[in-house]
DNA sequence: TAATATTGTTATGCATAATAACATAAATCA
DNA sequence: TGATTTATGTTATTATGCATAACAATATTA
């Protein structure tokens, strides 16, 4: 079995950010298989408990992804009855979103779920080490349109 | 225009990592655009040039992909004629990948285009703490099966 | 009022990723 | 040796993530 070389690849930060998420993505889907929540859905119910009322416009820009590819996980969440769609009067364009009790109730669940198995998975590594790189993690995250 | 709250989602290193990954993938699918190459066939040709003569297989296991989606990908790299599949003589079920000079020319082209991008993108941060991002992105990357 | 912009939606396509089933070939074992 | 098991590459299929075009209904603006 020959050792394979990346260390090009590996000169790359995104080469890195992409195996370390994958990580943890595989993780975090066992997580919410139970639950049965994909990973958007389950950031939408968590955005929708956090934030009641706002609309799928502005829902669909915090989670950096197109209107048209949300609208599906909406339905998803409505007919589960997870949340609701209220017409706005004052925008009858635009739906309010509001979670159910149920909705809120599956939020408490999965979110406790989802913090342990993060936390056990990344137990062995320093708290410090990994505010440190969350901290560098942001820069990156605006690093996008902002500057020269 | 409300703010959006996503702190409870921001307690979660997996929620950095996917955002700032994505502003990473969407500049390097800009970069790689006009080399007609997507992030999964330029990661392949990249460890075919480095690794002359590995397989399928073994490709596969270090990409982290299952190998039916490898095919498709080493599929395109041969029509294109960047890389060559060879009956192995000692072994007749499987392929050793090798290049072609094609291949080495466009790995050189895009490893300058993919280098310069990505550093540029980055410019705002010390490379110091980048090294130590990517220390504890290591950690992360080696996080899967290992531990209690 | 007329032109423009926004919201949610449908349809469509591409890229990424997982699984089942299979033919061929190699390795194991009994 | 022959029978069983395993490995490699492949086809087919499906789910998921993500982007764009086009549209109806409604709001905004000029």
């Amino acid at each position: 079995m020959t050792k394979i070389n990346d260390e090009t690849l590996r000169t790359f930060v995104g080469y890195h950010l992409k195996r370390s998420f994958n990580v943890i993505q595989s993780d975090l889907i066992e997580t919410l298989r139970p639950f049965d929540l994909r990973m958007l859905t389950y950031t939408a119910l968590v955005l929708i408990v956090d934030n009641p009322g706002l609309n799928q416009s502005r829902l669909s820009q915090i989670m950096d992804i197109e209107r048209p590819n949300l609208v599906v996980i909406i339905d998803e969440l409505e007919e589960r009855e997870l949340i609701t769609r209220e017409r706005v009067p004052t925008d009858r364009r635009s739906y309010a979103l509001h979670p159910t009790e149920a909705g809120r109730a599956l939020y408490r669940e999965t979110l406790d779920a989802v913090t342990q198995h993060e936390a056990k998975l990344l137990s062995g590594i320093a708290p410090e080490q990994l505010e440190q790189m969350i901290a560098t993690l942001k820069l990156i995250e605006s690093a996008k349109k902002g500057q020269a």
